[in-house]
DNA sequence: TTCCTTGCAAATCGTTTGCATAATG
DNA sequence: CATTATGCAAACGATTTGCAAGGAA
């Protein structure tokens, strides 16, 4: 399969180099059509689905029923606010658990995710002004 | 909100607690149907969400695009095989990452997922058979 | 009688796909 | 030219929901 250039596929890809939040397929389709108006949703679909197989990008998925999508494509872990449900990267090391794990299972561990979840800063802080009914600078 | 009683839900919870797999509501429902035939989709969907939501079972995402559901309440991670797409148990300790996961985070951390992907031990095993044309015992 | 639960079917949501046309190399 | 990519709309699979009828407290 030979890959030809495309600029809608290109402005997919650079839309997602520049956020650091794990955009669902419709956020990059809201996005990307800012610059292209009549690319279609099944494009957006269909390159997403296409970078994540070659490994360009990565596709997560969280529990939300949504797949997320993120350029960085280096091994680490997420979190996840239960409360306005945006992704973010966690910014600690790789864990080596699959030695562990190994330790009691027979089969191969290729890979592992771990996914955190709670309140994020800006929740916690909400939740803060709202009961105390005050503003945080 | 309160409780009454059906031979549905508990239909549901007993099917599911004598599996150590980690069954989808279709599978779920498939089963449960050999005891009461009539039963719908629907119910099966309704007591799956309300026995999770209520926190007698847990509802489990694996990444395959279908939710999984588990009996066991009990904190634990996961193994996916992407072979077969069979979900098990993993037999090791939680880990304490939450600690070290918000050294660097500001927010709340109140739990954490872990899933290991790769090849489980049966899929490993047909492989090689596939490969050098034996049968192991 | 109250109101929780069900079966059924229709609706919803995210995602994929078929097809004719357009763009790339 | 051969082949890949696109837009559009229809199809799809998993899950949810509205509603009238049934069942538990």
């Amino acid at each position: 399969m030979n890959l030809k250039h495309s600029k809608q596929r290109d402005s997919i890809k650079e839309f997602l180099k520049g956020r650091k939040d794990h955009p669902t397929a419709a956020v990059v389709y809201e996005n990307v059509r800012k610059t292209i108006p009549n690319i279609s949703l099944g494009t957006v679909y269909r390159n997403l689905t296409l970078l994540a197989d070659i490994g360009e990008i990565s596709r997560i998925h969280v529990g939300d029923g949504v797949d997320h999508f993120d350029a960085d494509i280096s091994p680490h872990y997420h979190f996840i606010c239960r409360e306005c449900g945006n992704v973010m990267d966690m910014d600690m090391d790789k864990m080596d658990l699959e030695k562990a794990a190994g330790r009691n299972f027979c089969g191969e561990i290729e890979y592992h995710t771990i996914c955190f979840y709670g309140k994020c800063e800006k929740c916690c802080e909400a939740s803060i002004q709202k009961k105390h009914n005050v503003t945080l600078c």
